[in-house]
DNA sequence: TTCATAGTTATCGTATACGATTTCGTACTT
DNA sequence: AAGTACGAAATCGTATACGATAACTATGAA
């Protein structure tokens, strides 16, 4: 649907784009890398100065980005970064554990060797992260991670929402794992474990009950933490 | 996220909508209705003059019903009905049977036996429906159904994907039931099913899967006919 | 002191206007 | 006769302008 690639800050047509589509990456970007802070108002006027551009091609953006879950609108009121506060958290890595379950899982048998060992190659890279453990460096690899598996997915709709969800948690500024820092290591278990299962093959039902059960798993950590 | 009920082709507000919004109702529902047949070339200038409105609401409106995947855009090109290609109503299929069944097993355990038994009085409504058989009826209250059973997830990002899928689905004019009318039997039978599981509170796992493959089922019927 | 109300300001919502791009038809050339 | 180039029409993209709405502030009465 959206051409949403999860990680890509950079701008990815040359200069072919609308303002509109240029608004929409610029304030994108500026809310996952952090300058707009959940909460933070986005003024219409304020945004288009900024830019150089009318209003207009701004309103769009906005548009698209409420319809993404990343800023809330309210009618003659305006716009705020949707700062997930523990619900939403919750909600969104429910969901995406169920949609990324099947991506992933759907995704499996595409995958080639290549792949799986440049995932694993990830993985290791995480497992020497964990001593000087840096939480950001550990999430912007684990999404790497993931993307390698789930990225294959024949059905663009899923992997859509996969992305979706993916952004979502990337405007919570810095991680789960700085939360909880003991998942981190069972996590990379897991993810070893998970590419067993796609080596052998494995069915359908079963590395999909794995996938979601790792974004499970990391949910539950962060909700006992959360509950002390 | 947004209020996509899943049937209402009713006008919502009174009349505090802003004119953004009566857009986006009103080209939905010609799009539903089948008014606007998929193909079919939305001119945003003609538009705007039947609604009485300037072009900038119009506009809006479609970008929105682009996020949900109802018409394609294309840059100084212009808006088209996205008209669900078979490739395409099978990724949404696909897509739905994920949602749903995962809504439907959130949304189990709270269902109140008087829900439960106005799902099954639609469900006798559609078994006395295969007689003298009416696809177009049948789907709606195929429709009417499956709210009851999803409609009390917990998780609203879930429950939006679920309403979207059925947006999308509903913009195919003539149900699925129309091409493959011995799916119809099966599918009431399967109801059934689902409510008995549902009743005898059977374990989530159980009652997605099965959710699951109702709709599965439906889609292999379809892929089955097809094929011929 | 507190509450209600009127006025002010900030911001959004929509209309209109014009420049930019694409598409289609026609005439001209080979 | 076929292909190419030019030009006109249709449509989109964006800027500017102004009216509408809501939030804020200050003033007055209870």
């Amino acid at each position: 649907m959206t051409e949403t690639a999860v990680g890509s800050t950079a701008v990815e047509g040359t200069a072919a784009q609308s303002k509109s589509q240029q608004a929409y990456a610029a304030v994108k970007a500026r809310i996952v890398e952090g300058t707009y802070t959940p909460g933070y108002r986005l003024v219409l006027a304020k945004i288009a100065e900024d830019l150089g551009f009318s209003v207009v091609p701004v309103r769009e953006a906005i548009r698209r980005l409420e319809a993404e879950g990343l800023v809330k609108f309210e009618r003659n009121v305006g716009a705020t970064v949707s700062g997930i506060d523990p619900t939403e958290y919750l909600y969104t890595m429910q969901t995406l554990s169920i949609v990324e379950g099947a991506a992933t899982a759907l995704s499996a048998p595409l995958i080639d060797p290549v792949s799986i060992a440049r995932a694993r190659a990830v993985n290791e890279e995480m497992r020497e992260c964990l001593e000087h453990f840096d939480p950001v460096r550990f999430t912007a690899l684990n999404q790497d991670f993931h993307s390698v598996l789930f990225e294959h997915c024949p059905n663009p709709h899923i992997l859509d929402l996969v992305h979706r969800g993916w952004n979502r948690l990337a405007s919570l500024r810095s991680s789960t794992f700085r939360f909880v820092p003991g998942r981190a290591q069972e996590s990379v278990r897991e993810h070893e474990a998970l590419l067993q299962l796609i080596e052998s093959a494995a069915d359908a039902e079963t590395i999909e009950k794995a996938a979601r059960q790792h974004r499970a798993a990391t949910l539950d950590a962060y909700l006992a933490q959360a509950k002390q």
